[in-house]
DNA sequence: TAAATGACTAACA
DNA sequence: GTGTTAGCCATTT
């Protein structure tokens, strides 16, 4: 259970929760964004309730993750399952279906830096 | 308290 | 295209 970090948590579980059904995203996107490290998006995720989309989180190979339980299979059922298509390696076609990111309107409301940098 | 672990990534060979 | 190295930091042991 999260400690003190559940907060991180929530931030980056309400970022994937913005993932449209059809769309994306890549860890290191949301650690990005979360301003966290790729590994914590990871961890996350494993934490992650079932009201978050975590099967639309995939690696930046465009590939599903490798975790101790089969549960791959289950992600890209879901994927499937809302138009991503798959190639022959078993990879999405991250430069059609990748996330372009929550809008700047809603980065602006909720406290993030719409320069980018802060 | 310290060491090991991990649903990652970027850079380099 | 593949393989290795290093950086990352919360969680777990």
């Amino acid at each position: 259970m999260a400690t003190d970090s559940a907060s991180l948590y929530a931030r980056i579980h309400e970022l994937v929760r913005l993932i449209p059904a059809g769309s994306v995203a890549t860890y290191g996107q949301l650690a990005r964004l979360c301003g966290c490290s790729a590994r914590q998006a990871g961890y996350a995720m494993a934490a992650a309730p079932d009201d978050v989309p975590w099967h639309r989180v995939i690696n930046s190979r465009g590939e599903i993750s490798p975790r101790k339980e089969g549960g791959e299979s289950a992600q890209r059922g879901r994927l499937l399952d809302e138009g991503v298509t798959f190639d022959r390696r078993g990879r999405v076609d991250l430069g059609q279906v990748r996330w372009p990111g929550p809008s700047w309107a809603w980065l602006a409301a909720n406290g993030y830096s719409v320069d980018g940098i802060e």
